[in-house]
DNA sequence: CTGAAAGCGCTTACAG
DNA sequence: CTGAAAGCGCTTACAG
């Protein structure tokens, strides 16, 4: 625990020079000129600072001044590649403004999404930005009340007044399905995750939507698979619509994780893509470009996503108090699995 | 900036129960009973902390305890699958110390390793976890040196005596190429990184040594592609060796990334995989299962190496001195890419 | 131009 | 069994 030279403090380098820490202070902050700090002890101080390798203690300026410069960030999981581009845009994005980001991975389980936002809660982060689970609207809805800056992305809460940066993702879905049916499929069936948050309910209608559209109603079908066992459901509702019984001839997958799931079983029992099934994901994935017939997918604006997020929360920190609703939109990227 | 209700303090539980900071401090931290207080004052507390939600505020605490019980972690790039998993699996072990982490992603770039090491040194971090960069050794010396708990992952620094944690990647590569060896490769190539990093050093290594001990030293073939130019140098070094001449019938690819660059180069110059090249690379990654001939590659212990940073780290938070060196093996995952 | 002092929200030796 | 007080390392109004 003893280090051997504990750092250096403000009263450290005031007493080298033989000023008060106010002093300083002052100069650390810049503000040698509106507190008219003479030149010499301004330079004696700078240099006392660079010879004892002072930097100020944050732990100390944060109780002092109410901030931490710090953003809670709160995503499904790090280690998924949408979550991890995710994240990293916006750490750099944070960077610029002056912001270090703690992250957690709530693995879309609600409790561990509200512990995460206690403990980011206790350590004075000035603002969270979270993708919420399914059912964490009281504790978000705690947050919000007591007007900590929020922003929740990838997905909103209906009930909850606040700000939020997602894709407009029924209007993806009806891409995705329009697509699909422009190429000539009529059975097509979508999997997705059992859940009520509002992203998957979107996918969803856009999904009905599209297909009502285009008079295939009586086609629609929607199997629901669990997060927590996705292995398990992709496999039994893959092998009642594929292989059981040939109930559709081309697939929207309605997530990343839920694709890379359905491509391996579609490798494994060797289905053609896109002869006996026609295939469309959700979320760019380096695994889409290697599948036998490459994917063809619903590109997000994960950047954009992140820029606007950042920047919604650092303007609420700084007081702003209008609510930012921003729907993005997508980019389809067309390759072999549609035909 | 303003919150509609500032978070209670304390004193406002000791205001209102009626007693002093310290009753309070107490029986907060659980020391009712050394520290005798009363029966009913303790209860007293614990429901006024409920009926007001307190929590405690980390930032004071941490300033007075002189700790934060925080670890920093730099990786090289967050959004990069291999470090992701690193990162969640050290976020899941850290959290069970009962400690956060704060991630920084340094690209592989020895400046910015340096900025993200002083910002979580100002944040007071107890300890950091590692990924060095190249070059690095000053900024990892003067932590060192100030006695500072710190471990390195994935590679270490020969020159500076710290902690690391690693993978036997001498021995991986051996195990890699005499796979090669032994399914009848003998123009074996290899392509790596351009760096003095000690993983990269000691996997180039490996793959000579297996070369030299099958009396293949004269067929020894490593180019060498820039992290900041991994594009363009791929490109460059596997026209040269695979299509303008055929100078190898297998390839040993050093890292993910480098492989995964590569395999778009290959499905691009639909280069038959194993026929005309065999191919063998580094880390797990979901794109490998999809490419036409899934990859053969070495699999790292991710897991292990998260646990037994976090491990390490915590022990020397809690003033242990020695050194410790892990150095854990890798696992060889056959598939149809060498054959 | 500079210093003494209060205070952010905690913890903890000390006194009684 | 309990309270008054110091102090962690800063910032900042106030006084001179």
């Amino acid at each position: 625990m003893k280090k051997k030279n504990k750092r250096p403090s403000i009263k450290d380098i005031a007493d080298r020079v033989g000023v008060s820490t106010a002093l300083v202070s002052y100069v650390l902050n810049g503000q040698e000129k509106e507190k008219r700090v003479s030149a010499e002890v301004t330079q004696r101080i700078r240099e006392v600072v660079k010879e004892l390798k002072y930097t100020p203690n944050q732990i100390a300026r944060s109780l002092r001044k109410g901030f931490t410069k710090t953003l809670g960030l709160i995503v499904a999981d790090i280690a998924n590649p949408f979550f991890g581009s995710l994240a990293r845009f916006i750490e750099d994005e944070a960077n610029a403004y002056g912001y270090t980001v703690i992250i957690g991975s709530s693995d879309e389980d609600c409790e561990k999404s509200s512990l995460l936002v206690d403990t980011l809660l206790n350590r004075q982060v000035d603002g969270f930005i979270i993708v919420p689970s399914d059912g964490c609207t009281n504790h978000i809805n705690d947050l919000v009340n007591d007007e900590m800056p929020v922003v929740l992305v990838d997905r909103y809460i209906p009930g909850i007044t606040t700000n939020y940066v997602i894709l407009d993702n029924f209007n993806a879905s009806m891409d995705a399905v329009g697509h699909l049916i422009f190429k000539g499929y009529r059975r097509i069936g979508m999997i997705a995750y059992q859940s009520s948050l509002i992203h998957m309910k979107e996918r969803v209608r856009g999904y009905c939507q599209a297909m009502e559209a285009a008079g295939l109603g009586k086609n629609i079908l929607v199997r629901e698979v669990r997060h927590a066992h996705l292995d398990r459901d992709m496999n039994r509702v893959l092998k009642e619509i594929l292989v059981d019984e040939n109930k559709v001839d081309a697939l929207y997958f309605a997530t990343n994780a839920i694709a890379i799931n359905g491509l391996y079983f579609i490798q494994k029992n060797k289905i053609k893509v896109p002869t006996e099934c026609a295939l469309i994901g959700f979320d760019g994935n380096e695994a889409f470009d290697f599948f036998a017939s490459p994917l063809t997918f619903i590109k997000q604006p994960i950047h954009e996503m992140a820029k606007e997020a950042v920047k919604i929360v650092v303007d609420q920190i700084n007081g702003s108090r209008k609510v930012a609703h921003i729907m993005l939109q997508h980019e389809l990227i067309r390759r072999q699995s549609c035909g």
